[in-house]
RNA sequence: GCCCGGGUGGUGGAAUGGUAGACACGCAGGACUUAAAAUCCUGUGGCUGUAGAGGCCGUACGGGUUCGAGUCCCGUCCCGGGCACCA
């Protein structure tokens, strides 16, 4: 018995008294699982303070939607991950932040409303606490008190605060940060904007102190919307009028709705917008300081789309004052430009085409116009064109260039046009090589002209002009500097990213804190914060169009807050999804805070997350805008670090694996009453034949036999009409007819011989029409994967089934008939009686039916088991289908763990306090060493494996040793806490596992006397030896040299060569 | 077309340039049992073989570097993800 607990305050709690005393000491988690974690809530064991001594380390999961599906065994991959890294750095000694919440806000909780007229509060609220359920049940070390959701307007009352912070701002380009926007109406009344280096809309004009002085106040207001970091502009949206809102790209296919179906059209709207522009070179300079997948930081690096290069603007001859501007990255090979391409869109291909050349140039539009985008884009290697008769004057060198047209130019992407290098990019090669055109080669180092272009920066410029003997980083500067004397061009910096649309014509969404009058937007008083989601009749847009939040009744702003006062209206459109996300892992500092978003001393503590793990498909969305906020915020001062994350990990999906049946169609009959039951017929009755005779566009007959006036039809007997018409037929022509119906045949489908005994009476019998009278009981069949291949594949429709009555891909047919698709059904089986189905990895979703519930597994496994078994998969970073084969393999490990406590008579506890041996501590050691460096790694996999393989090797030895199990539990903590928080406290101790220390392994115990050497021969291993671990080089040598099999390979000569690596190998090389 | 991953037994997967296939599933055989479950033991990359010896092949394919390559380099093919002619 372990001692007993006598730490007062948790005697009480101490659940193990009440066990000790029950007879089996079996493994079960479902009387463990329960009990502590009921002990963890009442011991409030996973709060966290932000006040204590010791170093922090914070990680984040990327918290759920919420939706009415629930929780599958998806979403609970990286939350364990993170769980066990948590426990992991708890253990070593750090304070931890590991919090949960929900991002509330969404689609699909509007969409029930609008079917159901349910608020999506209520619905939210409902599937909440069915995640938290879920959650609870796997074991987390969550501190609850710390849950945000995005949705409750004590968390949301933040969003909308940040979001008038941007609204106050703009970006000073000059002192890189964001400035007040009082900052820039000082500037402007002294100065003007010429003044100021901020970024701003395009179009902004300038103005001087006078002009900006002489504005009205609404005109001055209006003017500042183009420097706000957050202001209204108008944006394209996919508007669908049949549902009455705006969809999102992916909502949208080939131009319709995808669901319904209905026309989309592209119409102007009013959104607000976010200058995430501002930031884009801090975004992009930002990815250089953070622990990120490559691939995600790739992804953010394309979003932004960051090209420095020049914008050139080229005459054209003969054509007084017109000029083509084109940008390029590789100004430096302009001297190669031996041609210009036009989109076939471009405005000026009109007027530059000759007369000559008309006809072609408008044929080829026409023909470019009758391509689809799909075409235009997949047809990469195939050059077309046409010259347009005119030519452009390039202005470095005044040389006359062409100008054809070709639709690998698209009018949407920059200027339309561009300078083409056949010389150095291969598209242009391609081009030029088919018109004819000529190939300049622009650097020494260009090399296969000949064959293709060759786009290096290596060498010396040469037929280049004022760049001749240069290398490419001083020609570029040379260049610019010479077009922007000339005033005929510049160095610029084009950017992909376009300011982020803010708005979301939708109710269940932050409400915007802003107000309109007289046509411009102004904030809502801080004091008036949060402004809560109105109460709406129906939560769709309004007859006129206007979002939802236009019906709420009465919902109108006071500035003064005063009786009677003139009221103006909010804004009604809603905050996107990205907004409450954007900065979530702030609030989790400091939770309850009324005063701010998260206070100084919060996020002084707390400072930026250190391990964020989450899917890649966040990339550019919420990855790239919870940047661009935190970057603002720090601007403000408000928290400490540019990069609200650390370190990044995605984890990788789980996928579903559907199973699928085989519902037999009518052919399959047919061709199953030929193969199965007719065959042994033809001997004697000649071989079965298709009667060639057409009636009313089908056979007359399914059989006939050529040497007996018998025919036969298969059909369900429900086919009335069918069986009467064909009887007439039969009964014309003179023949028999036996009626097979396929519900008979579905009756007895594992038994062809009782339908051969049926078609045998019928041959012999002199009857003209024979068919059953009784009515067969099944209707459907369903077929073995495995039988498929002997029939034609037309023959089956394919089905999903429910993976829940699937084991192994064998269904289980007891639960399958339960199921409605399967009520009238029967089926048929291969020979060892099973049904296979067929298997696909596919997304996991309901319509699937493939989702697995992990409450399903945590009930027949335990939580442990569960935990475990996700993590022993595989990397956490690779997608992987879900599939439980193996999970046997981690529930027999956990018994067998179980099993070194429980070794007495009965199953008692039998854990002694004996000296371990050498080899014990050795098992335990290098277990301890190989799972602190696979924790740190994040190799969850390979750490359940060395749990193994440490029990595996203790139960060889016998071992139930205090001083080695203990330590084992420990480690064990992070990954199975409740059998650990179970045996912990055998083990005699009164407070939390979480609280014990992360052991650490001694070099010492993992020494060995001796050493098995593989000796190689040229690096193949051809024998083993067993040598003392210090074994000299020499010794080494010498005993590998003596083995026979050795000196079999040197047959007697010399090696040339021996290598030996201590510790590891030696290699003889013959 | 470009960018980023990846390709290892029947399966999931191990392997700082140093004994490829750890650990587990599955399968086969055995022990215990009236039986089953549970548990335990043995075997399990392929071919060959004198079969508990030995040999050959083997980490997508072809080359290379190295005493030694799944790992590093070059080229090819295939799969997954991202971007879409970004000039």
């Amino acid at each position: 018995m372990p001692p007993q607990s006598r730490q007062g305050g948790c005697f009480f709690h101490n659940p193990v008294n009440k066990s000790t005393n029950q007879h089996s000491m079996e493994y079960r988690p479902s009387d463990i699982e329960p009990k502590w974690r009921k002990w963890w809530r009442e011991n409030q064991t996973y709060r966290i303070d932000n006040r204590n001594g010791k170093p922090k380390f914070y990680v984040l999961d990327m918290f759920p939607y919420p939706s009415g599906a629930g929780l599958h065994v998806g979403h609970p991959l990286g939350y364990i991950a993170t769980d066990i890294l948590s426990r992991y750095k708890r253990l070593r000694g750090f304070s931890v932040l590991h919090p949960m919440g929900f991002d509330s806000f969404g689609l699909p909780a509007e969409q029930y409303a609008i079917q159901t007229g349910i608020h999506p509060a209520i619905s939210t609220e409902q599937n909440i606490v069915r995640y938290r359920e879920q959650l609870d049940n796997i074991g987390f070390s969550y501190d609850w008190e710390r849950e945000v959701r995005t949705s409750d307007p004590r968390f949301y009352k933040w969003t909308q605060w940040i979001f008038m912070q941007l609204f106050n701002c703009y970006y000073d380009r000059d002192a890189d940060k964001a400035l007040p926007i009082s900052h820039l109406t000082e500037i402007f009344s002294k100065k003007g904007n010429k003044a100021v280096n901020a970024s701003c809309d395009d179009d902004t004009p300038v103005v001087s102190a006078e002009e900006w002085n002489a504005m009205s106040e609404r005109e001055q207001q209006l003017f500042l919307l183009k420097y706000r970091l957050t202001y209204p502009g108008e944006a394209y949206v996919n508007w669908c009028p049949a549902l009455g809102s705006v969809l999102s790209n992916d909502e949208v296919k080939d131009g319709v709705s995808e669901r319904g179906g209905h026309p989309v059209e592209r119409k102007l709207m009013k959104q607000w917008n976010m200058r995430i522009t501002a930031y884009a070179d801090r975004l992009l300079d930002g990815l250089e300081a953070i622990d990120w997948p490559e691939s995600i930081k790739e992804q953010q690096r394309n979003w932004i789309g960051r090209s420095a290069g020049a914008s050139v603007r080229f005459a054209v001859d003969g054509h007084e004052g017109v000029e083509i501007e084109v940008f390029t990255t590789r100004l430096d090979t302009i001297y190669g430009a031996t041609f210009m391409v036009l989109a076939p869109e471009h405005e000026l291909v009109s007027r530059l085409t000759t007369d000559e050349q008309r006809q072609e140039i408008d044929s080829y539009i026409k023909w470019t116009a009758s391509r689809s985008e799909v075409e235009r884009m997949s047809e990469v290697k195939k050059v077309t064109g046409a010259f347009t008769g005119a030519f452009a004057i390039n202005p470095f060198n005044g040389e006359r260039i062409q100008i054809w047209i070709a639709d690998y130019v698209l009018a949407g992407y920059g200027t339309g046009a561009v300078m083409a290098v056949p010389s150095g990019d291969q598209r242009d090669w391609l081009f030029a090589t088919h018109f004819d055109l000529p190939i300049i080669p622009i650097l020494d180092a260009q090399e296969g002209l000949e064959n293709a272009a060759d786009p290096t920066k290596e060498g010396r410029y040469i037929n280049s002009g004022i760049i001749n003997g240069m290398t490419y980083a001083e020609a570029v500067p040379t260049l610019i500097q010479w077009l922007e004397e000339r005033a005929l061009g510049k160095g610029k910096i084009q950017y992909k990213l376009r300011d982020a649309v803010f708005s979301r014509q939708r109710y269940w969404g932050e409400p915007v804190p802003a107000y309109w009058k007289d046509g411009v937007p102004h904030l809502i008083d801080e004091r008036d914060l949060p402004l809560v989601l109105p109460n709406i009749d129906k939560y769709l847009p309004t007859e006129t169009g206007e979002p939802p939040l236009a019906r709420a009744e009465n919902w109108r702003y006071a500035p003064l807050n005063g009786e009677g006062e003139e009221r103006y209206e909010y804004e009604h459109s809603t905050m996107p999804g990205w907004a409450g996300s954007s900065w979530y892992f702030y609030r989790y500092m400091d939770p309850h805070n009324e005063d701010a978003f998260c206070s100084k001393e919060a996020s002084d503590y707390w400072q930026q997350v250190d391990f964020y793990l989450g899917g890649s498909e966040h990339a550019v969305g919420h990855l790239l805008y919870s940047r661009f906020w935190n970057h603002f915020l720090h601007d403000l001062g408000l928290v400490p670090h540019r990069e609200f994350a650390k370190k990044l990990v995605n984890q990788g999906m789980i996928q579903g694996r559907s199973n699928f049946v085989f519902r037999a169609k009518e052919s399959f009959f047919e061709q199953y009453l030929h193969l199965k039951v007719l065959k042994p017929f033809f001997a004697e009755h000649g071989p079965m034949r298709i009667a060639k005779t057409e009636v009313e566009g089908s056979f007359k007959y399914d059989f006939a036999f050529g040497t007996n006036d018998l025919a036969i039809e298969v059909t369900s007997w429900k086919q009335e009409e069918k069986i009467e018409r064909v009887r007439k037929t039969a009964h014309g022509d003179g023949k028999r007819l036996m009626v097979l119906y396929s519900e008979t045949l579905i009756d007895h489908i594992n038994e062809p011989e009782a339908i051969a005994e049926k078609v045998r009476q019928a041959l012999e019998s002199r009857e003209n029409f024979i068919a059953d009278l009784e009515r067969p009981v099944c209707e459907q069949l369903f077929v073995s994967q495995s039988l498929l291949y002997k029939y034609h594949p037309d023959s089956f429709t394919k089905l999903h089934v429910d993976v829940g009555v699937v084991e192994a891909d064998v269904l289980n047919l007891e639960k399958a008939r339960r199921l409605p698709m399967f009520e009238k059904a029967n089926f048929k089986l291969d020979p060892d009686k099973k049904y296979i189905c067929a298997w696909e990895v596919e997304k996991m979703s309901k319509s699937k039916y493939n989702v697995v519930n992990p409450d399903d597994v945590v009930a027949e496994y335990g939580a442990d088991c569960f935990r475990m078994f996700e993590m022993f998969l595989g990397p956490i970073t690779d997608a992987k289908p879900w599939n439980t084969q193996g999970i046997t393999g981690v529930s027999g490990f956990l018994k067998k763990f179980w099993r070194l406590f429980f070794s007495g008579k009965d199953g008692a506890f039998s854990v002694t306090e004996d000296t371990p041996t050498a080899e014990e501590l050795r098992a335990l050691h290098h277990c301890i060493k190989k799972v602190t460096d696979d924790v740190e790694r994040m190799s969850m996999n390979t750490c359940v494996s060395h749990f193994m393989i440490a029990t595996n090797d203790l139960h060889r030895l016998n071992c139930a040793k205090r001083t080695i199990l203990e330590p084992l539990v420990v480690m064990l903590a992070p990954f199975g806490p409740h059998i650990a928080e179970e045996l912990w406290h055998r083990l005699g101790h009164a407070t939390t596992v979480c609280d014990a220390t992360w052991p650490t392994h001694n070099e010492e115990y993992l020494k060995s006397d001796t050493k098995e050497y593989p000796i190689q021969i040229n690096g193949k291993l051809r024998a083993t030896v067993t040598l003392p671990t210090d074994v000299s080089k020499e010794d080494a040598e010498k005993a590998a040299l003596a083995l026979e099999q050795v000196q079999k390979w040197l047959d007697g000569q010399a090696p040339k060569k021996v290598v030996f690596v201590p510790g590891r190998m030696i290699n003889v090389v013959v």
